[in-house]
RNA sequence: GCCCGGGUGGCGGAAUUGGUAGACGCCAGGGACUUAAAAUCCCUUGCUCCUCGUGGGUGUGCCGGUUCGAGUCCGGCCCCGGGCACCA
């Protein structure tokens, strides 16, 4: 049988038919095997995948065909993370419906994924813009309003002026917007939230107990929980009945807080300075610092800046009178917006001090040292030993917040608290493209839900878009007007829609449940599919959708909807594809299009370079001439194969991977080879399994074949010589078919081999074929090689010492001096240590 | 400033528990095949010195340490990437 010429295009396009007519990667719930749960990020539908698309999902298919081959029950779906701004600038730029943009990209880019021949269950494919997805969404809305998870309130939020809607937290990056670079402002809205902040312990509770995901991610999400300890103590007023609630990390210092700074923010600022000469100078500080954008106030070089209100409250414990000043540097957004100063003890305050000439205590003392005020050059922040403090003098300052919380707390004065940076997760969007919020605003009955039976609220399909970018929702009479589901009258609809976040949220969980129509989830189903096994997608998701799916996953299941705790066992973080060391991008023009490579060479020579490149976590630097190399080793194992069948075909029957040669005797060449063989399979087998480097299970597979090569001609003289190279070809294209599927299904069929490849069980290496009779020994000479010799396997300490001290060019380095002592490492090395 | 990663040939990258540094690929050079070229197959390839060998020296960011032996372990620096950052 002749191969001819290898086609990549032809042999794929066979191999996608053939596993799609054959349903190759449908599963069912199977309880009699163990389930494998493979994802990788679902991808917006912007028009064309894109390298990092690849190098994503070529990862997953890799893991998902390797799992597979192990037995497991292999679930691996894709869909489309498909509401969103794009496809509204998209329409109005074409002037068409975001819907129609949509699913012309979503159909492009799903004929892309099945070109480069990923293992999906496309029968699970779902798409969030569809009402038959996002339906359940407004349902899990309606069941957290119900149980005051989600709420609505007004707020200081994020405004994006370009994307003409609001932004969550976890969306401003250095006061920018996330998606298109905007300086974000700050704008009073009326927004709804999500309750996220109830479980932030939990949230941060679990990242110990997630040893699958990167330490980088979980670090990164315990910075953003931000969980500190503390205690909220009150200040009285002085002349009022009111008082000042701080939150503090250090309430053992509180015996050196000498004054209070408040937010600009603050509420309290106009009642304080009300009929004060101070008034006017502090409302004009107050407007000016609030109207400072993001990034100016963030700036580390913002001087510290304040001004007295006028007004003095009480040290609880000293009841020295303090100042109150409202100060640029504290912040509303973070504990109760008011701080109580220890200047002595915290850099801030002590430089605010020094500006205002204002009194500085010092309360702690490094240990056997007295600190005075006068040498102070800057705040003493370490752990010591009260001083000056009423009866907590000499207390270690660990224990004495404990012990002060106590005694507040005795007195009526405070109490511990915990305090978080994670702030609830603002999910309304003044955005036409996103699954509306399910509510109506009646006059008389205020926002009242919409009922159940009532759901989908849809998107109206004949919305024509506005050219300056806002919605036009609230424009639309058609959508908005609404009878209210509670007294009938007429009200308005909610023209806000959800964050697209809410979507990737449980995605991975509609999934498990494709049959099930009249609910969201299938708890038999989930119960069964997840957790995720693996999931893999960008580190730039980190925060944002990471931490927003474990929320909703644990608020979903407290509602009754699951038993899972956490989404995702194991996380990996592909690095991104670089072209010339930086990101690929349309204005640099060095943007390399998967569509053309997978012409020009395939989408299997696709798949083995961008693997072959780098380890999974690293960035990867495309390469035209890297790519080129991988197709042609490609071709290269295509013609061994060819020559192997025109030229062995008739005397060689196909033996299976990692055979046993049985009664046929091995001559030591075979014997090399197949230890060759076994100790590819063992390599591969243990590089996947503990790390995913496939760049090194690659390298394996070209050694292996380059034997082969090397080996071919005298061991095809041989009945032994024959068998083992079959059988290492057969095991070449065993492993390396996760990674190359339809060359290797194509040549596996070449090779007369029974069966699917895609259904063969993953070889398995034998410990004997590994050992050898003879094994390559190293001598040193005080730790430096002086030579390389063969020893029997097993050969004694004593044997291999005095093989070493005979070996050539051995008797140079130690003739004329002593020898001290002799290292063995038996069958690997021999250090002769001399003076 | 704090917290994570990471520094290995011309390049991408390998190196189980400390045991031959540079696997595999790219680039480059040489040979075979060919009328020729392409393709292919084979070989060489860290740097450096010489007497060209089974040779010597040197080499994994820098300085030091532990060890018979360090890319790997320890201490101290330098640089690069990322995250957080008036968070009280």
């Amino acid at each position: 049988m002749a191969l001819g010429k290898y086609e990549p295009e032809k042999v794929e396009n066979k191999w996608q038919d053939i596993w799609n007519r054959e349903r190759a990667f449908e599963v069912e719930v199977d309880r009699t095997r163990p389930k494998y749960y493979v994802l990788e990020m679902f991808p917006y539908p912007s028009g064309k995948i894109h390298m990092g698309h690849v190098r994503n999902y070529s990862i997953g298919d890799v893991v998902a065909r390797y799992k597979r081959m192990r037995g497991f029950n292999v679930m691996h779906p894709m869909g489309w993370d498909a509401f969103g701004l794009p496809a509204e600038n998209a329409a109005i730029k074409n002037n068409t419906h975001p819907a129609a943009w949509t699913y012309q990209n979503i159909a492009e880019m799903r004929a892309q994924l099945k070109r480069m021949g990923y293992s999906y269950d496309w029968r699970r494919e779902l798409a969030t813009c569809r009402p038959e997805y996002y339906r359940w969404e407004q349902l899990f809305f309606l069941r957290f309003f119900e149980k005051g998870l989600v709420y609505r309130k007004k707020a200081p939020v994020n405004w994006c002026p370009s994307c003409h809607t609001v932004l969550a937290n976890e969306q401003v990056e250095d006061g920018l917007c996330w998606r298109c670079d905007s300086t974000v402002e700050q704008r009073e809205l009326a927004q709804w939230f999500l309750r996220i902040t109830d479980y932030a312990d939990e949230l941060l509770a679990f990242l110990d107990k997630m040893p699958g995901w990167p330490e980088r991610v979980l670090t990164m999400q315990r910075n953003w929980i931000g969980r500190s300890v503390g205690a909220h103590i009150d200040f009285p007023i002085e002349g009022s009945k009111e008082s000042i609630t701080v939150f503090t990390t250090r309430p053992d210092t509180l015996y050196g807080a000498t004054f209070m700074s408040l937010a600009p923010e603050h509420p309290l600022i106009e009642t304080l300075t009300a009929g004060r000469p101070e008034a006017a100078a502090v409302r004009e500080f107050a407007t000016r610092i609030a109207g400072m954008d993001r990034i100016k106030r963030a700036a580390d070089d913002l001087e510290k800046e304040g001004v007295f209100t006028g007004a003095y409250c009480v040290n609880p414990l000293t009841g020295a009178r303090m100042p109150i000043y409202a100060a640029n540097f504290v912040l509303m957004g973070y504990g109760t917006g008011a701080v109580m100063a220890v200047p002595a003890h915290d850099q801030r305050d002590f430089e605010f001090a020094t500006k205002y000439k204002l009194p500085v205590k010092v309360v702690i003392t490094p240990e056997g040292e007295t600190l005075k005020v006068e040498d102070l050059t800057a705040a003493f922040t370490d752990p010591g030993l009260l001083t000056d403090s009423g009866p907590f003098t000499g207390t270690p300052s660990e224990e004495a917040k404990a012990a002060i919380i106590e005694h507040l707390v005795d007195k009526g004065l405070g109490k511990k608290a915990v305090n978080y940076r994670l702030r609830d997760w603002n999910i309304s969007r003044q955005r036409f493209w996103g699954a509306p919020i399910p509510i109506v605003y009646c006059e008389t009955c205020g926002a009242v839900p919409v009922k159940p039976e009532d759901l989908p609220v849809t998107l109206p399909e004949d919305a024509q878009l506005p050219a300056d970018g806002r919605s036009p929702l609230p424009g639309l009479e058609s959508f908005t007007k609404v009878a209210c589901p509670v007294c009938g009258k007429q009200a308005r609809r909610e023209t806000d829609t959800m964050d697209t976040f809410v979507e990737s949220s449980w995605y991975f969980l509609r999934y498990a449940c494709r049959d099930k129509t009249d609910g969201p989830l299938d708890a038999e189903a989930l119960a069964y599919w997840l957790p995720v096994d693996q999931y893999i997608g960008g580190i730039e998701h980190a925060i944002l959708h990471l931490l927003y799916s474990r929320f909703f996953v644990k608020a979903l299941r407290d509602e009754g909807w699951h038993k899972l705790d956490e989404p995702f066992h194991n996380l990996l973080t592909q690095g991104m594809v670089l072209k010339d060391g930086t990101k690929m991008s349309k204005s640099k023009g060095n943007v390399v299009d998967p569509a053309s490579m997978i012409a020009r060479f395939g989408a299997d020579a696709v798949r083995l370079f961008i693997l072959f490149a780098s380890p999974p976590e690293k960035d990867l630097d495309w390469s035209d001439a890297g790519i080129e190399g991988a197709y042609r080793f490609l071709n290269r194992l295509w013609r061994l194969v060819e020559e192997f069948v025109s030229g062995l075909g008739p005397v060689c029957a196909p033996v299976a991977p990692c055979a046993e040669p049985g009664s046929l005797a091995l001559s030591a060449k075979a014997k090399e080879l197949r230890r060759k063989e076994h100790d590819t399979v063992r390599r591969v087998s243990r590089d996947i399994e503990t790390s995913f480097q496939f760049n090194t299970v690659i390298a394996a597979v070209m050694e292996l074949v380059n034997d082969l090569y090397l080996t071919k001609d005298s061991l095809r003289e041989t009945e032994d010589g024959r068998f083992v190279l079959s059988s290492a070809l057969s095991s070449a294209l065993c492993v390396l078919s996760p990674v190359t599927p339809h060359i290797c299904e194509e040549l596996w069929g070449a090779l007369g081999q029974a069966g699917r490849l895609v259904d063969q069980p993953w070889p398995a290496h034998s410990e004997a074929a590994l050992s050898t009779d003879e094994a390559l020994v190293v001598v040193q000479v005080n730790g430096k090689v002086r030579g390389r010799m063969t020893a029997p396997t097993g050969a004694s300490t004593e044997t291999l010492q005095a093989l070493a001290l005979a070996a050539p060019n051995v008797g140079s380095h130690v003739e004329g001096k002593t020898v001290v002592k002799v290292i063995v490492i038996p069958d690997k090395l021999v250090n002769i240590v001399v003076r």
